[in-house]
DNA sequence: GTCTATAACGTGATAGAC
DNA sequence: GTCTATCACGTTATAGAC
């Protein structure tokens, strides 16, 4: 343990609780203090690190793309079960995020848009542009192979998904887990996963 | 013009501008500042009205349940026409709401809930709660008089229409007003509404 | 009802010692 | 890299004059 690798574990320690918190509380909703206390350490030793908030808020958003595209650069590449992108992406949104009251930090981005730093703003663009191009290729090429079954536009199916699984997370909040759940439900109902039309469609290959 | 209706028009005028700034920023997005300088008043007067910023925002949920309850207590009691009363949502989120990057109030405190006080959790949980059972009702009656058509539980449909629409206008302002226009789009596919199905569905009076 | 004046506090941020 | 010390600022809120 020298003094570099010290140094680096303290930034990563700064991140995850920056992140924990943001999730929770918003990105204003937290201040330096918040941080520090836990960690045992000054705020100026945060600063060393992230000089202003702006950059520590930059800093969460390029990790998170980073673990985004780490979970969907396979399929954007290579294709895939179009079922299991989804199904992990539930997963990613019920088990880590949603669980003790935090969203996903786009949404929470996106709600705090108006009172966030410029280059905060322009980070959060791309993340969300990336997660619904992503999202529209898993619906997209999932209703060509037969695991999905629904009408329109896959782009417009992709933000339909992606904002309802953002509004659940925040509304669980005020309503309790159980709102996560039944938005699931249904987004997999839409997609007639699990009902008798797509078990039928299943079978014969094309809608009948 | 005497000195009680001056004073009943400083207070409503307090709320318009509040509910603005909320909607465009949160309700930690705004001070007292914010208000009492565009009305051309002291921050010492807004106290008058309002003793504490809680009292403020939950006058301004209060009000705003008042709004939704008018516009839905009909159909409540004596139902009606169900593919009106979705419509008259959408109209609300979209010309009131969305334009100029506001959001529904409902979708405010639940981004911010952790933050808020505990009155305000309190009326907000009741108004989320009382959406949500108006949204069930307008799917149930409205599937059962032929108007939408779609699987699962009414409940669970609601929540989705209700979080995409949170979510969608929180997106918009980072991806632009085209946003909601795809989430309405493809709700509306997701009813059936428009589409060849639903059309049939309409002539012949049950599903083929 | 609105004003002036002020209190009490938390915040992000910086300078310089170690 | 982390510390102490300090700054400048905005915030909600209150007291008391008018």
């Amino acid at each position: 343990m020298n003094a570099a690798a010290q140094a680096i574990d303290t930034r990563t320690q700064i991140l995850d609780i920056a992140e924990q918190l943001a999730r929770q509380r918003g990105f204003g909703g937290f201040s330096y203090r918040d941080i520090s206390q836990p960690l045992g350490i000054k705020n100026a030793a945060i600063h060393y690190h992230f000089p202003t908030k702006a950059d520590l808020g930059v800093a969460l958003l390029t990790r998170y793309g980073e673990i985004l595209s780490s979970l969907t650069s396979e399929f954007m590449k290579h294709g895939g079960c179009a079922l299991d992108q989804l199904e992990g992406f539930i997963a990613f949104y019920g088990d880590k995020i949603c669980s003790n009251q935090g969203t996903c930090l786009i949404a929470t981005l996106a709600s705090e848009f108006a009172t966030v730093p410029a280059a905060m703003q322009e980070a959060g663009k791309t993340l969300a542009m990336d997660i619904r191009t992503w999202m529209t290729k898993v619906l997209d090429v999932g209703r060509e192979q037969g695991e999905f079954n629904f009408d329109g536009d896959p782009g417009d199916k992709a933000l339909l998904i992606l904002t309802s699984m953002q509004g659940a997370s925040q509304l669980a909040r005020m309503a309790g887990p159980a709102t996560m759940d039944a938005a699931v439900r249904q987004i997999r109902a839409d997609l007639g996963i699990g009902s008798e039309l797509v078990r039928k469609w299943d079978r014969t290959g094309a809608i009948a």
